[in-house]
DNA sequence: TCCATGTTCAACCGGTTGGTTAAATACCCT
DNA sequence: AGGGTATTTAACCAACCGGTTGAACATGGA
């Protein structure tokens, strides 16, 4: 279920112009105009933009006439984190427990211990 | 220069199947046939995936006669770590400042403050 | 040397994506 | 009601993506 979340949130990312956007809104929420203003794409495009954070989770908006002011939804960002976090220490204790072998391999070498046994 | 690695980076991550090879990398090296036994997509279309993986740096790759085991590259996902951080700390920074101003505006109210002044 | 195994390359296909222009919608103001 | 501003929708286009099949390449073993 929050697989096809996290599809969303990374793919969005992936954009650097929506990177862009998202670092900006973290200053301060803005309009479509205001953040349309610095690229040289069409206001429509930066639309298509805005929709794809949206979607994913990570934008929210609000009505000032006829204003949609876009704001960063920072919560989002946790669950990506969640994700990375957990490989990130499996892999880097991977890598200690490897370490702890080679150590090991260094004091009492050569014993031809079967490294692997695939099913 | 570390925008473009950026984009590799999430959009190598925004697919289901690359996200779980990546998992299963974190819990020890693979093959590519090894790889792709549990995915009902051909061998070739995983090798795809793997390419996707090494081209953002997060998978590198040795020899083992014909084998190319595959070895997750931990060191990346700081990256993605830190981009997300930042501007998530900048975000909860304005919401804590916010919440202050609220307070602030319950003790001394209505003083007409411009809030806005683009430009 | 020949063959089996593991992996990649090439060409192709349908769907998605990021962009465009043009038109529609939504809201405020006079 | 009518006009101006902000934004979205629609239709279209070229490029990219994830998948396929078929052929090629790389390596170790009989």
């Amino acid at each position: 279920m929050t697989d096809a979340r996290l599809s969303l949130v990374f793919s969005a990312l992936a954009d650097p112009t929506r990177r862009d956007i998202v670092a900006r809104l973290a200053a301060g929420d803005a309009t479509v105009n205001e953040l349309a203003e610095p690229y040289d794409v069409t206001v429509q495009a930066v639309s298509k933009h805005i929709k794809v954070l949206e979607d994913a989770g990570l934008v929210s908006r609000s009505r000032d006439a006829q204003r949609r002011p876009c704001h960063l939804e920072a919560e989002v960002f946790d669950l990506m984190t969640k994700w990375i976090e957990r490989y990130r220490r499996e892999a880097e204790d991977r890598f200690r427990r490897l370490d702890a072998l080679l150590e090991q391999m260094d004091e009492q070498p050569a014993t031809d211990t079967p490294t692997k046994e695939a099913s």
